[in-house]
RNA sequence: GGGCCGUUAGCUCAAUGGUAGAGCAGUAGGCUUUUAACCUAUUGGUUGAAGGUUCGAGUCCUUCACGGCCCA
């Protein structure tokens, strides 16, 4: 804690910005005129918020200025200074206060204590107040604050971005998230919306009897997931740690031990590229549900998008507006298999070939899709399917029969050994879910993670790595479980129209600024 | 990783290869119901960085940094 009326009184503010530097100096003189005073007080208490006036008395209808005026309670509250009209010895100002609202301030000289509204009009746009006075309606009709008491709470030593056209440099917005909340109210809106969201799972999944848990975010062995992991170091055991892919083998072990409808929603690491639908760390809802598979799953899916959807849009009936496409997300969604889509979608594939490796690898060069000499009919149907299907799955669209050299966690499937039971919701061409029946004969698993090993050794950087006590967990019996997993930012970007992953992250990733200072 | 585009005052933006400007914000003055308040005057720039071409570069060329869009 530093006493803030005593700065280094060596402090020569060494500013290239005159903006700054002018109200550097109003601090300076400001500290110089306190008398012990703090400058910067803790002890301002409102009586109310800028929307909770705006709520109570906004309408004319109900208060005109007569009514307003015959209304003797004194209203307190503090905020920020966003925009002020100064008339010599009367002024306006909007000041913009926790509730995220701006109401209006009316201040007369002859109103206010002796000196303060000369103070006043050295104080600044962005600097924070309080301010305490009877309510009063304007010519115009706006609800305002006529103030009898005004203090300047804190000092703001940075100019606030223009009132009309505000902060539209994106870089700027993402690093400096702060300004962007002070003057973009659609940011806020946007996270007040992730936080509902985020809540409505929270309540949706309770009420069904999941238990919230949290894993382990370091692990000795990165699974649960094909991505590169981050690589970190234990100092005092000496040991190389990966930030976590996923949860899952963790959440299976859970189910294990009995605890058989879990979810956790946390944050998850991949080392991948940077991008429009891409952070290194991202959130993710994962969900495992026992004696349950994955077409429970589906259902359970659509109920709890409509869920969100109400919740995110309350009456909105389901229906969202994105990027210019409207959305449906009450359920049923339509289901369709990957074969089936990719048959539909490529005139020179015949519905008997798709696991026809040669007429695949012929369909991918002649669409100019590059492909691995080792991949088998699965992986090369999946690199059709996200070229020319997935883009265009805008209405949501359940997508089955996912082949099983795709899916090395999923069960398989009881009529068709080369497919997994599993599905992967897409809406507006993205994925937001995929689920699966769980893969729960531990023999057939440590089969499979022994082929992950081998593509691993191959050179497949994305390949998992052998878990043995997952294999151990399994071998005491996996009831069997279905389990989901569910993007959060994804599905935040669709349910707030927003274009990019950075629109719904408060502090997206991006590159360290050029120069450290400013 | 590749292609294209961008980076000019605190913010939003101008500027044929020929004196770097405007609006807002700021400062000073005026104005006691304004609301993009208004009127008068005025401060503010290493044009992202480093090289190069040129009599002369914000503008043309090269490299780099950061970002945006598209592609892999």
């Amino acid at each position: 804690m530093s006493d803030d009326n005593q700065p280094n009184q060596d402090d020569i503010p060494v500013d290239d910005n005159h903006l700054i530097a002018e109200r550097r100096s109003k601090l300076h003189h400001l500290r110089e005129q306190a008398e012990g005073r703090p400058v910067f007080p803790n002890d301002w208490r409102s009586s109310d918020d800028a929307q909770s006036l705006l709520d109570a008395y906004g309408d004319p209808d109900q208060y005109d200025a007569d009514a307003l005026a015959a209304i003797e309670t004194e209203f307190s509250l503090a905020g920020r200074i966003m925009s002020r009209r100064i008339m010599g010895k009367a002024s306006f100002f909007d000041i913009q206060d926790g509730s995220g609202a701006r109401i209006q301030v009316y201040a007369r000289r002859d109103d206010l204590p002796a000196g303060q509204y000369a103070d006043f009009k050295h104080w600044d746009i962005g600097d924070i107040l309080g301010v305490r006075g009877r309510l009063m309606r304007t010519k115009t009709g706006e609800l305002s604050i006529h103030a009898n008491q005004l203090r300047l709470l804190t000092k703001s030593l940075r100019p606030l971005p223009e009132k009309w056209h505000g902060l539209s440099d994106q870089q700027t917005r993402y690093r400096r998230r702060y300004v962007d909340l002070i003057v973009n109210p659609k940011v806020r809106d946007t996270f007040e919306r992730r936080s509902r969201v985020i809540r409505a799972i929270r309540d949706f999944l309770d009420a069904r009897g999941f238990l919230e848990v949290e894993t382990p975010m370091m692990h000795y062995i990165p699974g649960g997931a094909t991505a590169r992991p981050f690589v970190t170091h234990h100092n005092a055991l000496d040991l190389d740690l990966y930030l976590r892919v996923a949860p899952e083998l963790y959440l299976k072990r859970l189910v294990v031990g009995g605890l058989e409808r879990v979810y956790e929603i946390n944050r998850n690491f991949r080392n991948e590229g940077v991008s429009t639908r891409h952070n290194p760390e991202f959130t993710m809802l994962e969900f495992y549900w026992g004696h349950a598979d994955y077409r429970d799953l589906m259902n359970l899916t659509e109920a709890l998008l409509a869920d969100i959807a109400e919740v995110c849009q309350s009456g909105s009936d389901g229906v969202i507006q994105y990027q210019g496409h409207v959305i449906d997300l009450k359920g049923p969604y339509q289901r369709q298999s990957i074969e089936a889509a990719v048959v539909e979608h490529f005139d020179e594939l015949e519905v008997d070939q798709t696991r026809d490796e040669a007429r695949l690898r012929a369909v991918c060069d002649g669409v100019g899709i590059d492909h691995d000499p080792g991949w088998g009919w699965g992986q090369l149907v999946m690199a059709l399917f996200e070229h020319a299907v997935e883009p265009n799955l805008i209405q949501p669209t359940f997508v089955v029969g996912y082949p099983i050299e795709v899916s090395p966690l999923s069960r398989r499937n009881d009529d068709d050994p080369e497919l997994a039971d599993r599905f992967e919701l897409f809406i507006a061409g993205r994925e937001i879910a995929n689920g699966f029946s769980e893969l729960n004969d531990p023999e057939d698993q440590e089969a499979r993670f022994r082929a992950q090993v081998e593509a691993k050794d191959a050179g497949d950087a994305e390949a998992m790595h052998f878990d043995h006590d997952y294999i151990r967990a399994l071998e005491y019996g996996l009831p069997p479980t279905a389990g989901e997993g569910i993007g959060i930012d994804r599905l935040v970007m669709l349910l707030t129209d927003s274009p990019s992953i950075r629109d719904v992250l408060l502090f997206p990733y991006l590159r360290p600024e050029a120069s450290s200072e400013e």
